[in-house]
DNA sequence: TAGATTGTTAATCGATTAACAATC
DNA sequence: TAGATTGTTAATCGATTAACAATC
């Protein structure tokens, strides 16, 4: 069997999960007159192993200069350019509920690469409205839509209940990425990409070390 | 130094994560009728190792028979009991904007061992209000009130830049648990339970996967 | 030059998975 | 009894951390 001549490694979630981090901490809390910055301190700022910050930097392929650091804006561009937040996919998204509406509201997520072109509900009450500058229609025109469209990435945020038919409809109309915001564990092909969004893992892990804690 | 006769090994953080997905999975989806259920049904329904969910079980202390499995209303029992979904504990949230708002409404959230029971605010327009049967007060009253009650967990849905400044408010008030759905890295005390519950985390992973598929 | 910092290779650590004896 | 399933110990795997040479 032939290998590629260069062979990627994929890399690891736990890398790609802080990389936003890295961003955030540069833009937000970095001042924007530093023009270089060390892993060291990025390091000590998020409670993180230096070495660990250089491995997940190195990913995408930026370099530092020893004795200098790295160039927090190539840092910046580097990170953004890998996460792919350039340029923008468009998704939609099925439940108009609280978190849906919520999320609806996030204008932030452009910046982080998705866009929310449409959301769909199965309710009288919200089909038709507009919510946040999004147009809300009948979950029985997202599949043609999204066809038609070449939608992406599909976000459930629909009751638990209803979350594995939602999530079958999109796989059928050609959507491969998944953000799924209900406790279910969706059955689904391989080739479909899944991401959880657990609130209730998140917060058991919160309530058992207070538990812990307070014993 | 003297050791406990009974020094129980920390549970592993992946562990308790997959626990509320156990009992969501037995109370939604395996039939109410059945008595038993085996692990290698659990783990080919949640795509999981049989062993790892045997591992994960044993630290509920709950013991299945061989042959015949686990008792599906036990297991629901003890993981409930193991993460504290009994007794309510009451929380504080602090931010009501599209997100805070959508988690005043998630009444699920007792089902999970939390109440939140006040929100917090500084603008004038939603200072006083009632959302979803819970009061929004002026962020100035929270360190008071959060002595007065022995509120131990506090929920931060503020906008990222404030986010450092009402986790401070917090821990002063005495909150030793906070679940932080802003991207900002708190820097608080070793003593104080941080949960980091980022969008922008998930939304990369996602992103990135999907880039690379595409690619 | 001297020394701080990068980048990489090796060691460690912890979680997952495999192997298998115990048991109903 | 026979055999499916548990519960535990051992092996594997992957991520984190340590060590250190390269470099500006």
């Amino acid at each position: 069997m032939t290998e590629n001549v260069k062979e990627s490694k994929a890399v690891p979630e736990p890398t790609l999960r802080r990389l936003p981090t890295y961003v955030h901490y540069l833009t937000h809390r970095v001042k924007k007159t530093r023009q270089f910055i060390s892993t060291s301190e990025i390091a000590k700022a998020l409670k993180l192993d230096p070495t660990q910050v250089r491995k997940d930097l190195a990913v995408t392929g930026i370099t530092g200069t020893p004795r200098v650091g790295y160039c927090v804006a190539e840092l910046v561009e580097a990170i953004g350019n890998f996460l792919g937040w350039n340029n923008l996919t468009d998704a939609f998204l099925v439940g108009v509920g609280n978190l849906g509406t919520a999320l609806l509201g996030y204008q932030r997520l452009k910046q982080y690469g998705v866009k929310i072109v449409a959301a769909f509900d199965t309710r009288e009450k919200v089909v038709g409205t507009e919510i946040h500058g999004v147009s809300v229609m009948h979950v029985d025109k997202m599949a043609n839509l999204a066809k038609r469209m070449g939608i992406h990435i599909g976000i459930i945020t629909v009751p638990a209940q209803a979350a594995a038919e939602v999530a079958d409809k999109m796989v059928r109309a050609g959507i491969c990425a998944i953000w799924n915001f209900t406790p279910t564990s969706l059955e689904l092909p391989e080739s479909v990409i899944v991401q959880n969004m657990d609130l209730y893992a998140s917060l058991a892990v919160l309530s058992r070390k207070l538990h812990e804690r307070l014993k």
